[in-house]
DNA sequence: AAGCTGACTATGG
DNA sequence: GCCATAGCCAGCT
């Protein structure tokens, strides 16, 4: 499902510099609330699509850096987000509440 | 074509 | 709060 893909990556772009958001949300924000694992899925070929996502804004619920495998230097991930003055602690990111992007709720996209 | 995989999540012990 | 299990869905072998 290309459309899928298409949205998702959307979405992503669509994060402010500095927030993040969860995949399972992403995939509640498309309609498709059980397919958070595509997303996921998605972002690991997002570079076919579009090298420009910031794939690194997007953690699973906890706010843990899951996908940093999978990114160059698996260290970028995090470095990325530090430069956003997002703060990792044990690839974890601290006070996630308040950094999480509910892609549902537009209008916080014009920071970036 | 059938089965496996995974950057997930929710639930129960 | 941590571990195991079970749904989930598109892509890949």
């Amino acid at each position: 499902m290309n459309d899928f893909y298409l949205s998702v990556f959307e979405i992503v772009k669509r994060i402010p510099k500095g927030r993040v958001t969860s995949y399972g949300y992403i995939a509640k924000a498309l309609g498709s609330g059980g397919s958070s694992r595509v997303v996921g899925y998605a972002m690991n070929k997002s570079h076919t699509f579009d090298p420009s996502i910031p794939a690194h804004r997007v953690v699973n619920r906890n706010g843990l850096l899951t996908g940093k495998a999978h990114f160059n230097p698996p260290s970028i991930m995090q470095e990325l987000l530090e430069k956003e003055g997002i703060e990792i602690k044990e690839d974890q990111i601290v006070n996630f509440k308040e950094k999480f992007w509910d892609p549902m709720e537009l209008g916080d996209n014009l920071i970036d």
